[in-house]
DNA sequence: TTATCATATGAGTATAATCGAATATAAAAA
DNA sequence: TTTTTATATTCGATTATACTCATATGATAA
């Protein structure tokens, strides 16, 4: 028996354009919040709130690696609730937003760059 | 290739108690208006915002009979969207709000009333 | 130590969602 | 016709979300 708030509580998380495209991405792989930004397009606090409210619903999970946080989907919360796994693989990949977010995630990391480059002003395309 | 506003507006008709309680009645049975303002105990407004909310996300269809409107799944989306199968049948069910309002349908069923009762002040419990 | 960088958070504002009460609409019954 | 009934919608208020800018935190590098 579970409470209808966790339901909520991902429900809710998974309602906002970014927070999937976030999924999507961190599909890939993992990827810390300055990529995050940088693939997106999104300022800093943006894509950090949005990655703190997906955390909150248990959906993804972080790991601090030097000054940098990944974050990286969350495992465990797909076999509890297996409609997650059924959109992040069979919806967001049709959406054309999330398609131009894989190519730029994959121009990065075929630049063979890192994070720390980010802010130096390298563009990935 | 599908836009990401249909699958939010999915996603948003999803991330209310209220809706989700809706749907979980629907898969029973279709229900009009006044029945599951009876069942769930809200008021005629909030029930029928909730109702056209989850219309207007393809999620449920209406059909009017004499003067009350019927509200049903609408099977068509859950064969685009599989993932709303999934929560309907797998996340809603082990709900405990849920479960209350499918006993509190089955006793309105085993009355034997019709929602043309219902203002007349009888009770299903 | 200080300076720099990545991330999180506070403050203020703007936008969106929700609500109950009252009203409008439209069908049915009297 | 008028009256009732079921549903939808408008109104105004409240609450919740999201956003940007600025700042705090905490780790790293100099």
């Amino acid at each position: 028996m579970w409470h209808i708030l966790s339901l909520m509580e991902i429900l809710k998380a998974l309602s906002h354009e970014n927070r999937l495209r976030i999924l999507n991405l961190l599909k890939v792989s993992e990827l810390c919040v300055c990529e995050l930004e940088h693939i997106m397009g999104v300022n800093q606090s943006n894509a950090s709130r949005h990655l703190i409210k997906l955390k909150q619903a248990d959906l993804i999970k972080a790991e601090q690696k030097a000054q940098w946080v990944y974050y990286s989907l969350n495992p465990k919360i797909v076999e509890v609730h297996p409609f997650i796994k059924k959109i992040i693989d069979d919806e967001l990949e049709e959406l054309a937003l999330c398609q131009e977010d894989n190519k730029k995630l994959a121009n990065y990391q075929e630049s063979g760059f890192t994070c720390a480059d980010l802010r130096r002003g390298l563009k990935t395309e």
